[in-house]
DNA sequence: CTATGATAGCTAACGTCAATAGCCAACAAG
DNA sequence: CTTGTTGGCTATTGACGTTAGCTATCATAG
């Protein structure tokens, strides 16, 4: 009907997310991103409401991706094995796009939160390997523990917050199997 | 010498500790300061040097805070009983005025996380607990968990993250049970 | 083949923010 | 009383998010 469309929801979500990889949240304005999709500013009031709005839809996109990867990570069937398995993965993640991380478990500066339901499905394979090891009526309580481990190790580490030296692998490969030691029961073994 | 100061930087920071437990870090702007401590805003800068460093300076003053509830929660001597009341007075303290709790971990939007050396003696009694629990050649990797983990688990209750059900002060018990439980060796049992 | 209406993108503008420049006034020391 | 130091002020700049209102383009109705 109208003029034609000289970019998209997609096309401006998508430059939102190479913008934050590149230099952060902060770097992620309405300018930068209309220049990166060869707009004006305001032109994409057209597509999204608001700049808090784009950032919600960009860390939806981070969460779509992080359960993906979550979900092929945890594959063998083990929950020993699947639980270490999910923790790598994040960190992986984490280390190879910790802008992405960061916005994902920091709904701290703006009303930026992921939305609540595309993070449970993220939080899916977690909660089924957790309660593979440690039953399923603790499948919850164990998620919650491991996953709290997780984001705030992963987030400390990154915002260089391990000052007193030490090795900060072997103190990830600590916790993973202080966690997976703590949880296991039932199963295979009886405790 | 010259006229006779309106305000001190120790009020100044102060201002903003208030503004940050009020309205959050968002709120804290330089205006705002300015208006509570009867100035107008470009003359905060004979004091700081940026907001940057207001909000710095305001973040040591958080770090101090906790470290005393910290320091002062640890003494029953029993490392068992020590490590639960560490994360207990953490969660009190994030709940108790969150604003500040979050900038004390999150240095992502903006430069402004609080200097290493601050946080180190913060961390102080963690390790020292962390240590009687799992043997001083363990400490630090034990104090990282317990650190990772509640800090983590606090993140995630403020951000409301735990939306699938269940009883989160539980899960918070369940944390520190496992914890404890899976540092405990050495000391009076063997494993 | 033209008229119409819908709409994508534009420029201009406003308000808020951090920060800088430069002025003026107050006080202590000589 | 003079003078130098300095705290606070107003005015301004530049970035940002956002809104208002214009223009141009195209699909469709006549």
């Amino acid at each position: 009907m109208p003029t034609p469309a000289r970019t998209s929801r997609d096309e401006i979500v998508a430059a939102g997310r190479a913008i934050l990889a590149l230099d952060g949240i902060e770097a992620l304005t309405m300018q930068r991103v209309a220049d990166r999709v060869g707009v004006r500013a305001p032109s994409l009031y057209r597509r999204v409401a608001s700049r808090s709005a784009l950032v919600q839809l960009v860390a939806a996109d981070v969460v779509a991706d992080v359960e993906t990867r979550l979900e092929s990570a945890a594959s063998t069937g083990d929950p020993q094995r699947d639980l270490r398995a999910l923790a790598l993965a994040l960190r992986d993640f984490a280390l190879a796009d910790r802008h992405s991380y960061e916005l994902l478990f920091s709904p701290l500066p703006e009303p930026s939160a992921p939305d609540p339901a595309s993070l449970a499905a993220a939080a899916a394979p977690v909660i089924r390997v957790a309660g593979a090891l440690a039953g399923a009526d603790q499948a919850l309580n164990a998620a919650r523990t491991v996953t709290a481990w997780a984001s705030g190790f992963l987030r400390m580490e990154l915002a260089g917050g391990f000052q007193l030296g030490g090795n900060v692998e072997e103190a990830f490969d600590f916790g993973i199997a202080l966690l997976v030691k703590g949880l296991t029961t039932g199963t295979s073994e009886s405790d």
